[in-house]
DNA sequence: TTAGATGCAAATCTTTTGCAGTGCG
DNA sequence: CGCACTGCAAAAGATTTGCATCTAA
């Protein structure tokens, strides 16, 4: 499936989904999840608030923090831990895994089906929920 | 190898590895360093600041900063990134996973062998330097 | 002696919060 | 209509910076 499949699917389910959360369906967060289901650059925050900004020229950074704090903690978001302090979100939540780019910051996705059947030693009684696979280096637009 | 032998063998060689980095080995950094090679538990750099306290009490806060950086930049250390907006730091810097609880915070080590041998699909031009692997789940304490 | 390191205070950057007003269902 | 959501402004939290002073080599 294609990027335009995928965000065509993702918009269509969108209020769907909000409603099984018990969310309410807002210009703001209609926006802010087109955003990210559109691009596969991983923004932060930040980017989210410029890039709604044009459509929605009233938007508050509080409230882009606020929607993706909420969209993560329902699953319909993934948020990417860097090095940096800047928090990356990712509308795809499917399993994979990230090349980030020590140099410029980018972040990419990358297939991880090596890594399903990885071998989780006894680790007595912790109960693993999901697993974050994170290459890192230097990407070919650095090189 | 028992964490007491890691933490006498990281500090016998601590000067010299200062030395070919072309660093001046102070007190501040070498409490700092002895304090990250004696624990496990993956501390923040408010938490480092507090632990090398009472050995050194004239330490700043922004020294405890500057000096984890220069050590995660010469590969003295591991940043590990997480959800939260605060660092953690590891001083083992050998290959392996960990395994973060995400109800308190807690990091443990834990064994990646088998993630040793992933294959990494061809990604052009991308120049991989460190693969990060974190289990996200639930620790036996908060169970 | 001197380049590099530290400590302090202020600045910056990211994220969160309280609250009054707004709008979705 | 009511409760959840938004926008604003202010606060909080994390990290960085500039600079005068100090110290390891």
């Amino acid at each position: 499936m294609d990027a335009q499949a995928h965000l065509h699917e993702r918009m269509r389910d969108f209020p769907q989904r909000c409603r099984s959360a018990g969310l309410k369906v807002t210009h703001q967060r209609t926006a802010i999840y087109q955003m990210l289901a559109a691009t596969e650059r991983h923004p932060s925050p930040e980017e989210v608030y410029e890039a709604v900004r044009p459509e929605l020229p009233s938007i508050s950074l509080a409230t882009v923090y606020k929607v993706l704090d909420l969209f993560h903690h329902h699953g319909f978001l993934r948020k990417i831990s860097t090095e940096k302090q800047v928090a990356r979100y990712d509308a795809n939540v499917g399993e994979h895994g990230h090349l980030i780019c020590d140099r410029c910051g980018s972040i990419k996705d990358v297939p991880v089906d090596g890594v399903a059947g990885i071998h989780l030693p006894d680790q007595g009684a912790f109960a693993v929920s999901r697993l974050e696979v994170v290459f890192h280096g230097v990407c070919g637009d650095c090189r």
